[in-house]
DNA sequence: ATTGCTGAAGGG
């Protein structure tokens, strides 16, 4: 199910090229989505944005007037751009202009994360390719994903890569659930697996940004099987159109999972039927794992307390940014060392400008009044 | 289309 290769990216797969097509696996992902890879990758490290057709002056000022989500034609967030955010918002922003500036060894240790990652997904299922031309055929292969995992749930079973998506907070929040399963106590938890380069459980700030991420995860996934993620708010949000045909290989995979669709609107709203009345529970029970790396040894095991207040008004403290209501910020003085492993510190506007000292300035001002 | 455009997570 849960697909993650596209045909363009085979070769990070080829060690596990041999693995077959399998009918377990019953849906996955992906398609050749040719162009848009080739043009986010052949950029390498230099930006054709410099290119200015326009001129400064009128680039500038419509940069200025666009917010965040538009000057970076978003039609959702992603839960891992939240989560960095978390990390450093600055260092958030930086990734997202300049996405081919991180250094290799950061791409290594992320390389070895995702292997891992993949390796675990494939205990559960197989992987196929599905040729997708349109965004609304992408969009039917993470509907058939979750399809074919809603059964397993509602019989007890544990799944891996859980597709959710919904609106929280006026803004649209994509993610991908590492793993549920059922607990002894007969609970729903979300398993978050966080492998490690070095042998140590994370500092605070680290393990602060991870329960950020898995909160996320819930207040997503609860609100899909409460039926609050209606065909109307996804089709709205990611603009996408209903009666719009699948193409020949979503439509046969459908068909093999035992669901006859035409068109993007029906599959939609058999997942909505599937998802409000298998009578799926909300997530019970957070738990994040951290393990190492090259020895495949837990570190340690963290259970997140949900709260409820907490992560609504942290995520509107980070929509705030997206939404344009503010200006981007780095970190507090406090977590400047941070910048010492981040890949932008060098080009950094935050520290450049002093914003950690300005900050001091008005820790400084406040004391001064009282 | 004076526009079009998006795999999410990967770890510190």
């Amino acid at each position: 199910m849960a697909g993650t290769g596209r045909e363009s990216s085979a070769d990070e797969n080829a060690d596990f090229g041999d693995l077959s097509d399998s009918e377990f696996l019953d849906f996955s992902e992906l398609g050749d989505i040719e162009d848009l890879g080739s043009q986010s990758s052949s950029s390498s490290g230099n930006p054709r944005k410099e290119v200015d057709p326009e001129g400064p002056w009128k680039r500038k000022r419509e940069a200025d007037a666009l917010t965040p989500m538009e000057r970076f034609h978003l039609r959702c967030l992603w839960v891992s751009d939240l989560s960095t955010q978390c990390w450093c918002e600055q260092q958030m922003v930086y990734g997202k202009e300049l996405p081919d500036f991180q250094s290799t060894e950061k791409a290594a240790v992320l390389g070895a994360g995702a292997s891992i990652h993949l390796a675990r997904e494939l205990e559960l299922h197989d992987l196929v390719n599905i040729h997708t031309s349109t965004k609304e055929d992408i969009w039917a292969v993470k509907l058939l994903n979750v399809l074919s995992m809603v059964p397993i749930l509602q019989s007890g079973g544990t799944i891996r890569e859980f597709p959710v998506f919904g609106e929280v907070e006026g803004v649209f929040l994509v993610g991908v659930i590492d793993e549920l399963h059922y607990t002894s106590k007969g609970e729903l938890e979300l398993a978050e697996l966080k492998t490690r380069k070095r042998p140590m459980m994370p500092l605070e700030a680290q393990k602060e940004k991870d329960r950020f991420q898995v909160s996320l995860y819930k207040c997503i996934f609860d609100a899909m099987v409460r039926g609050q993620v209606t065909p109307a708010s996804l089709v709205h949000h990611m603009k996408l159109s209903p009666e719009l045909l699948l193409g020949p290989q979503v439509q046969s995979h459908a068909q093999q999972g035992g669901f006859t669709v035409k068109s993007f609107g029906e599959l939609l709203e058999l997942t909505f039927l599937s998802l409000t009345l298998s009578d799926l529970p909300v997530i019970d029970a957070l738990k994040i794992e951290y393990s190492h790396q090259e020895t495949d040894t837990v570190l340690g095991t963290e259970m997140v307390v949900f709260e409820e207040k907490q992560v609504r008004d942290k995520l509107q403290h980070h929509l705030g940014y997206w939404t344009g209501l503010r200006e981007p910020h780095g970190v507090d003085v406090k977590e400047a060392w941070k910048c010492q492993m981040c890949d932008y510190a060098a080009i950094c506007e935050w520290r450049q400008n002093g914003g950690m000292r300005t900050l001091t300035q008005e820790e400084h001002a406040k004391k001064m009044t009282k």
